[in-house]
DNA sequence: ACAAGACTGGACTGTTTAGTCTAATTTAGG
DNA sequence: CCTAAATTAGACTAAACAGTCCAGTCTTGT
């Protein structure tokens, strides 16, 4: 038998992961409460006893989102080979970057973040800033192991990150009819860990 | 007098851009018809005569704030001293990405891009396809001219354009409560330059 | 001055929506 | 089995909105 908490609990997913999925598809006004019910498999009451507004579901919603997203791996010890480091980082990072879900919440949070600013800063915090910090302890790690010389640490996972991204990204964001292939991203991303690389090499 | 032509053009003027500054502001969805032709100072039906719905002036609206939107200067002819050359391009860039107005097309196009790929295109080709192909010219006619050793240009461009957008960028998007002060920026650019030339280096 | 076309304001339709209410039904714990 | 809370479907309100229509007014080229 399953406790009256739990029942409680998967409703409660349930509303805020059809929640989430209309509002990334078809943006927060043109998302009925109706249809998110519907959804959600569940009575439109139901959802007005769990979350009081449509405000309230949104910015919900979006932060049970951002919880889940995947995160970019960095449990990295050995260092000595500095390309294969930042090529293993820089795949990683592009490959959740450029996926369909992040790029989803990240659309939203853009688009409202005058509306919310509290949702696009939960998401805010969760990657792009959260992923920076991170990428700058491993620069400092590669300059105070001497492997880099890298002396703003922080300037080079922006500028790391940045280059990364690459032109696949704009094209997703814009909705671009031509691609770039993977064989061309993997070969963007190999050239630019070199030339990374090349702008920190130890003298 | 004024010819009927360009009165005509005067209100069609007005609605495009009461139109542009209100779907920017407020989203499509969210913003009115009314509304739209009570800020153009124009009535309803005037709207509706020049434009058939909705959707086609939101077309004819970003289309004609894409027309008008400042580009980067590329017209450069000495590139003698490459640090020089690139910072100024580098600023100039971060200014004009970092603006209001490109903003705030920049974020309504990338929402609506699965609603209104023609749209999302047009921005697109105005804005990061242009300045990206005109940045391939300039890295080619640098390699050219033995300032600096690039292979492949339009990687190089890709490359040196993320960079500059930086973290600034981001915040803006994400419309952030910190922000990275004008002076760390400079810095930024100044540090990303240094970089990238020492990435594209003559051996 | 005159005719053609542009413009106006406002009424109107039909639809969609957030949010509320209610009365009946289901569920789960004691 | 009983009670209390949770859930349900559906009706309902009040507002907003796209788009149409119309009757009258203003503009402009001739």
């Amino acid at each position: 038998m399953v406790s009256k908490r739990s029942k409680n609990e998967v409703k409660r997913q349930q509303i805020l992961d059809a929640a989430v999925n209309l509002f990334t598809e078809k943006g927060f006004a043109s998302t009925s409460m109706d249809l998110i019910a519907k959804n959600a498999d569940v009575s439109k009451q139901t959802v007005y006893s769990h979350f009081g507004s449509k405000d309230e579901l949104f910015s919900a919603s979006v932060a049970h989102k951002c919880e889940s997203l995947n995160i970019v791996d960095l449990s990295l010890n050995d260092l000595s080979d500095p390309h294969k480091v930042l090529l293993a980082l820089a795949r990683n990072f592009v490959e959740i970057i450029t996926s369909k879900e992040s790029c989803a919440v990240h659309k939203i949070c853009v688009f409202e973040s005058t509306t919310y600013p509290q949702v696009s800063d939960i998401f805010y915090k969760a990657g792009p800033l959260r992923i920076t910090n991170e990428v700058s302890l491993l620069m400092a790690k590669l300059d105070q192991q001497k492997i880099l010389s890298i002396k703003d640490p922080r300037h080079a996972a922006v500028q790391f990150l940045s280059t990364m991204r690459g032109e696949l990204w704009t094209q997703i964001e814009f909705n671009t009819k031509e691609r770039i292939t993977p064989e061309e991203v993997e070969q963007y991303l190999h050239e630019s860990v070199a030339f990374f690389i090349r702008g920190y090499a130890v003298k």
